[in-house]
DNA sequence: GCGCTATCTTGACGCCGTCAAGTTCAATTT
DNA sequence: AAATTGAACTTGACGGCGTCAAGATAGCGC
């Protein structure tokens, strides 16, 4: 039935599941998006590329285990980063969203499987939970922002309701200016600016001093204007 | 050396190039971005999978070629809605940022191409000149919600120098956004809000009334944080 | 009306994802 | 401890892909 722990034997593995993710994620950083073969990662598990298929259906389940993987990662590292903010008084969903750049940026490649739409798995139950719980730290957060926490508690389900429009249009704002500048990023779109003096590092900080600094006086200013 | 006019005879094609392109948009149009291969495109313009090769070197060359005619009509879209703004007084900013959006919704798969970067040819002329086209709308509109219009020329050539870092964070920020907004939804991660009542009006709507208001109202204040 | 040369076809190559059938072997059962 | 079982993996093959080299075709300038 189901083998030992780990350990590459002989004919079989040990832990393939693990081994192909891992890579996946290396030829995912070095070949990037374009260049991605289920039989590339196949080789470099030391195995036949039909070995994969018993754990992960095909190809688009690899991407789509990939992906759950990624969205992990990205929650962990907004939650880190609202732990540090709160520690050292800076603004929460500044941190959220310099987080969320900085796991673009570390990782690309993952990054573009996750948002790129190559095809993932569509009813998928890990990865749909993975995607509500990055997404719910953004919803609280914004809610938070905007002077309403409630009952503060995570989300466990789908996107919930949204107590009024206004809610969801600063979600919206906020998600859309954090995932654009980083999309344009990762995809190249600002590679001429990077090109300018400065490169890469005027951007980053103009986002972070300048256009955070935007986000949340616009998000003060939808709270006063709410009135809440 | 150049053939006729067009039409489909018999060992010549008449106008293969133009056929391969309509053909690509066909194709994106119907089996979107995954499911494009050359030789599906060779195929609807009753061709060999090798004939492409001479127009376009191969298939990049055939994307770039796409993602050159996409730029041509958002830029195209973009100026109309700028005229109309005009016309009907509304902000013209806003009607950019709309007109950028139904561009993205009205053919996603383009949309893809253009900005997905399943790769474009790096160095191609008619590419770069019609994105530099496009940006340069963005940028123009941009510095004259800023008050500076200054000589107000289109640009012609690269991103050109900015001459604060202000300008470029703000466009930063109008563009983050709105290209944000866009692909998200190109890329059905909104797909989950438009499930809720309302669907995806009710998020265009949102999108239309209050970022985009949110969105002038912060240029408006950056305009005077600088102090112009 | 004769070549010239761009255009298109043919055929082949290697790589891809996936499937069906066979092989191996760890864990469980007897 | 030996047999069994069934998950894990291999082998071999299939069709489709992008691309290339070589040959066929035909419009255009001379």
């Amino acid at each position: 039935m189901a083998m030992g722990v780990a350990g590459r034997g002989g004919y079989h593995h040990g832990d393939l599941r693990q081994a192909m993710i891992e890579a996946a994620e290396a030829v995912l950083a070095e070949k990037g998006v374009d260049g991605f073969t289920l039989r590339e990662c196949a080789r470099r598990a030391g195995v036949s590329p039909a070995a994969p298929a018993h754990h992960f259906g095909n190809l688009v389940g690899l991407l789509t285990a990939v992906a759950t993987l990624g969205f992990d990662e990205l929650s962990n590292a907004m939650e880190a980063a609202v732990a540090e903010a709160v520690a050292t008084g800076g603004d929460r969903l500044a941190a959220i969203a310099d987080a969320y750049l900085a796991v673009a940026l570390a990782r690309p490649g993952r990054f573009r499987v996750i948002f790129g739409r190559l095809g993932l798995k569509h009813g998928d139950e890990a990865l749909a939970r993975a995607a509500v719980r990055a997404f719910g730290i953004l919803v609280r957060e914004t809610k938070l922002a905007l002077g309403r926490q409630e009952e503060g508690a995570l989300l466990t389900r789908l996107p919930s309701s949204f107590s009024a429009d206004a809610d969801l249009g600063t979600i919206l704002f906020v998600w859309s200016l954090t995932h654009g500048f980083s999309t344009m990023l990762v995809d190249g779109q600002l590679s001429p600016f990077e090109a300018q003096p400065g490169g890469r590092e005027r951007l980053l900080k103009l986002y972070s001093e300048q256009l955070v600094q935007l986000l949340v006086s616009a998000v003060r200013q939808r709270r006063s204007d709410i009135g809440a």
